[in-house]
DNA sequence: TTGTAAGCGTTATCAC
DNA sequence: GTGATAACGCTTACAA
């Protein structure tokens, strides 16, 4: 029956249900009409294969029902779940998720905002390093990990409390000698508190610990060569190291064990995030758990609701502790 | 300046400017107009933070410059680097991603495309499993590892000769009863003929070989079940086996491991996939690895070029071996 | 070359 | 309750 070439339009349905354009648009926008007009317009929809075009609807209402999801990379297994909950959440609230990834360029960065408001999405949710990304504030933005301004809200997971949870885990277990490893971005963010808050509880309770910070540019070299630099007849005088990541802990574990220090015998360790060998499903180490699916959900819930800038403009999500083999409690289950 | 509330718009920026709408809109196209009109059309809009509505462009000009990518999920390391690779692959065509998650589930993976349909996307690139998936042939669509019709390209790796290449590796690394062992989904696809082009190495070369193949709606539960009931004295009289994936092969692996048979010492072990541990960056198992990068540009030269039709309806890519401890000729390196 | 006006598919405001 | 009609922001003949 169709002639046409391109796909059916309103107009389409209108003619083939013999009604008018305007009954047809109520019909798809639930507003009430006769219900024989009703089954005559579905029917003629049906047959025909119509579906609305949500660009022209968008040109007149101004939604899209489209939000923006900005992310470095999807094969990271953090960014990838993170990427799946923020599609789902989205999904559950009638979104459409655009993707962008940036590839961890911060020119990219704001080329993918750029190139997202030409499409004309509600909203964008992103988790960025580029500290001077220029954020239109007419659009609604929420930000992951990282802080901007009041204005931008920003969601994450509780930083600080996890790095005390980090310590107090470590001391109760029987360590004396902290260490803290961080290897990350050089551009500030909220997981620099990982340290600020283990720092803090080692610096309440007298305990002794060091700390060392490097840029990820760096690669993890002089994490690994500074572990070196502390072994003294094959002793190592730190006996509880909490890792800025897993991904961190794992290295430093491997070298640890290359090197002969046993884990968590002689030093036991704790990382950051909570990931999931994919394979046997078990954690890769001891960890604080980013609760990533709630950092989604209220990611998405804040950059839907209405009065955006009542809310505050940092959310911290709580974190938990768990072990995962490289620390001691571990024999008596977990 | 601005007092208008919404963003703002191509007529604003030609008042703005000075010049008539047209003019701006030539501007945007990289339409030739007088130099110093296009100075000055750039210039208000960079003053008004002006961004073509590619809504309304894309109902004038029927093309929105915007690709879906219906997945399963993108937690799954294979799906998230085929993810990544799609979308890289179409933002350097100038597309852009609308990513659609369908969570293995059936009727999802059919209101994923209505949706997306719905937003007029110029094409779809779809890896599901919905064997009675109604896909409108108006629209460009590229399946990934499911064959539907002849009118439907499918992009996959080459399974088939993939089989046969395991069958070959542990042929040559002097197995002599081989086993396949496949779990996966109960609706045929592409991977299917993994143990096809395997057991077809096998006859040809009369090699003593079984299969067993199960859905992986029952877990891998009766994989291991098999296992055990072929275990004799703490024996096990396969010496090469074949796992239709890596997770699989991971999986075997571990639990050969626990009933004492040492891989790769008494049974050779190779997967599919050529996943790579997050962490170490080294190959989970020995194993047949998918070009991903290669699939994901070609889906995406398929779905953008020009007469479609043409194409053969089936593209395999070729796979490649790689050993990843597995086996016994890692000694050697790899 | 530049400006004008029609129309893309939809929604919303009206008279009917 | 139903059916014309004017926008929405843009492209594209076509006229100036």
């Amino acid at each position: 029956m169709r002639t046409k070439s391109s796909a059916p339009t309103m107009k389409d349905v209108a003619q083939e249900a013999g009604v008018a354009l305007g009954t047809v648009s109520k019909v798809f926008n639930g507003i009430p009409v006769g219900e024989s007009y009703r089954v005559r317009v579905q029917e003629a929809a049906d047959r025909l294969g119509y579906q609305v075009n949500n660009y022209a609807r968008g040109l007149k209402t101004n939604k899209t029902f489209t939000a923006a999801v900005i992310i470095p990379s999807t094969t990271h297994p953090f960014f990838s779940l993170l990427t799946e909950e923020l599609s789902r959440a989205l999904s559950l609230r009638g979104y459409r998720t655009l993707l962008a990834i940036t590839s961890f360029d911060l020119a990219s960065e704001q080329q993918c905002i750029e190139m997202v408001r030409q499409n004309k999405v509600d909203g964008i949710i992103a988790l960025t390093y580029n500290p001077d990304l220029r954020i239109d504030d007419s659009l609604p933005f929420v930000s992951i990990d990282r802080f901007y301004s009041a204005s931008i809200p920003c969601v994450s997971s509780d930083n600080y409390g996890g790095g005390q949870l980090a310590a107090e885990k470590l001391h109760s277990l029987g360590c004396k000698n902290l260490l803290f490893l961080r290897s990350g971005s050089s551009v500030p963010g909220e997981p620099d508190k990982r340290g600020a808050g283990f720092e803090a509880y080692c610096q309440l309770h007298r305990l002794s610990s060091q700390s060392l910070r490097i840029d990820d540019t760096e690669g993890i070299r002089p994490i690994l060569d500074f572990i070196d630099s502390q072994i003294r007849d094959g002793h190592f005088p730190f006996d509880g190291i909490f890792c800025s990541t897993d991904h961190l802990a794992v290295d430093v574990l491997n070298h640890l064990t290359l090197r002969g220090i046993p884990c968590p015998e002689e030093v036991q360790l704790i990382g950051f995030d909570g990931l999931k060998d994919f394979f046997t499903h078990k954690p890769v180490c001891s960890t604080i758990v980013q609760p990533v699916s709630e950092m989604a959900r209220t990611a998405v819930d804040i950059l839907l609701s209405q009065d955006r800038f009542r809310l505050s403009a940092l959310t911290c999500l709580p974190v938990r502790y768990q072990a995962g083999g490289t620390t001691r409690e571990d024999v008596s289950g977990s």
